[in-house]
DNA sequence: TCCCCACATGTAATCGTTTTCATGGGACGT
DNA sequence: ACGTCCCATGAAAACGATTACATGTGGGGA
């Protein structure tokens, strides 16, 4: 490989100042910095980032670690903070801990390692001890959509209280009374939030939800395909199912189906996380909207200024209901469909 | 940061020694390797990776550019990849060329300064020229789907010519004559192989194809769209469309929805990847299934293999038709699950 | 007893950069 | 004409690891 040197060699100058004209350094002369260029071109220099990081103690990548790459809201949020990130000068390394915390601290551990400038983390549960010694460490972090109480740094989130309220509303309003859930897993964030706010909605219109109505997923498809059999082997099965989140509804949509049953009709079905195949499936499913790709943004934003040295504050966006056809028909037509981020709470 | 010097003095050893110690070296007495280890384990040093890379000119770490993080093919893809290239002790970096070929330069020049062991890169189209350098540059390439023809550089693919006679066959059975198709980008190889092999097998069953039959697309969701209405808006509609990638049949889903026509009776629809949401779309989608986990693995070990200086051939593994209900109905028809859209007017 | 070798360890060079410090030579003000 | 300062440049020291080479020690074979 050509290195520094070589250039310097071909260009009859040190390696000091073709560092400097490569680095657009104010004190370099014309005519250097010509030679240099055309040393580099016609060598194929190509500087040696290992090197620098080593020497600047700067990687310009930042790490993303993410509870599960098949998940359309998760790769839309890696879009995202890629985009964001290539805009700000870092590169993006993603680790995929597919809902394992094992998996987790494999990567959270490989990417300090690496000396990433930074840490975006969207904590599987809090049993990954490296992500806790990472958010204690020297290396900025913010967690993103899910995060660890306790652990110090900046979260970066979408809450969904409210929305889970409008869709209760929306529910009881269509005469729903037996609604069942599908939680995720209680040792994440998201799963807790979920779970709680969809039990004080229904408690506010006095609806009860029985242990029988409450299935524990984990996230993931299969999941969502087993609790909804559970559901309709009941002998007083619920007339709606809410998965929250997209892959266990597609689980569900598979259990339903395997069974014959059709939807709103037969089962009521509401989700959690937009993804642009629920409006094709049959039929097209009401959920709960997250700005998921605002989050990513925000949350590089906020990891870039950690890195400058800037204080950050969590931050909180709201998410929003969509009210499709999976639940029977619409009662009104208010279509917020997206891009109604509007206020962003500040904590 | 802790570093290997600090342990050397915490141990009382050198640094060689806590080199050795650490990296399993036989002659390091237990004595030593003990102190040594109690040493990191109290001081919580963590091995500086960029260091290491810089020495031993070996970064653990691959590269890996796809077209589109946001279609599940690719995400599909990028996993298993990661999933092997973990278990053979490599990290994986993720750029999203986002069917542009500048973007796919600036992640392909970004990995090779950062020195990645080897590349793997499923280009937009031939017209990256950092992709063309790095596959006769020093760095091990291999390309996986997609590939540059007269680049030197293995391929790994599936090949999809005998899957789409097989599709063409099925149509015909149907009673299908006027099929329009909605192609890639040219410039891509799968984009030329599909409508190559489609034309082809139209022939073969003396079907043909007009040119108003033909849309352009470039593997996203609006352009399916777009061509569809084009379609639609023709004096002789086709009777079936046949969309060479997943979004873009998406898309045209999205079209012909929009138009309230009922696919398969008012319009058939194929498409080319298979993702678990065609199974839940109204109707489920006939589509071609590519191997694609299987390519992923067998892409990271031919690179493995070609990093390691061993000689690599390319790979082509077969794609196959699976036959569901949007083109009508199905060969083998085993469940009842229909009934859904009975009479419902739709929309 | 002596020689040789293997073993455990240390010293120092090295990887390719950036950056501090030193230096020489104009330009400029007086 | 002289001192001052700045500008372009170079020499060399880092950064944190690995590793070739050197060194001392102890054991085994003759």
């Amino acid at each position: 490989m050509v290195s520094i040197k070589d250039v310097a060699g071909a260009s009859g100058l040190s390696v000091a100042t073709v560092s400097r004209a490569l680095n657009g350094h104010p004190s370099v002369s014309d005519g250097a910095r010509e030679r240099v260029l055309a040393a580099v071109e016609s060598l194929g220099y190509r500087p040696n980032v290992v090197a620098r990081s080593l020497r600047t103690d700067r990687t310009g990548t930042i790490g993303l670690v993410i509870s599960d790459v098949l998940n359309p809201y998760f790769t839309e949020l890696a879009r995202s903070v890629e985009e964001e990130a290539r805009a700000l000068g870092y590169s993006v390394i993603i680790g995929n801990a597919d809902e394992r915390s094992d998996l987790e601290d494999h990567h959270v551990r490989g990417l300090l390692e690496r000396r990433i400038d930074g840490l975006l983390v969207s904590p599987a549960d809090g049993r990954s001890p490296m992500t806790l010694e990472a958010a204690a460490g020297p290396t900025p972090v913010v967690f993103v959509d899910r995060w660890i109480p306790g652990a110090d740094a900046p979260v970066v989130r979408a809450d969904g209280r409210r929305a889970i309220r409008d869709l209760v509303d929306h529910l009881h309003a269509l005469g729903r009374r037996r609604i069942a859930v599908i939680t995720g897993p209680a040792a994440t964030t998201t799963g807790r939030e979920r779970i709680d706010a969809f039990r004080e909605a229904l408690s506010a219109h006095g609806i009860p939800l029985p242990e029988d109505y409450i299935g524990r997923g984990d996230f993931q498809a299969e999941s969502g395909r087993l609790a909804t059999e559970r559901f309709l082997d009941l002998p007083e099965p619920p007339d709606t199912v809410f998965a929250t989140d997209n892959l266990m509804a597609l689980g569900a949509l598979d259990a339903i189906a395997a069974r014959g049953l059709r939807v709103p009709d037969d089962i009521g079905l509401a989700a959690f996380d937009d993804i642009p195949w629920f409006t094709h499936t049959d039929p097209p499913i009401t959920t709960i909207a997250q700005p998921t790709a605002e989050l990513g943004r925000v949350a590089v934003r906020a990891l870039a200024a950690l890195i400058a040295g800037e204080p950050v504050a969590s931050t909180v966006l709201p998410a929003h209901l969509v009210v499709r056809r999976s639940c029977g028909e619409a009662a009104t037509p208010p279509q917020t469909d997206r891009a109604a981020t509007g206020g962003a709470a500040r904590e």
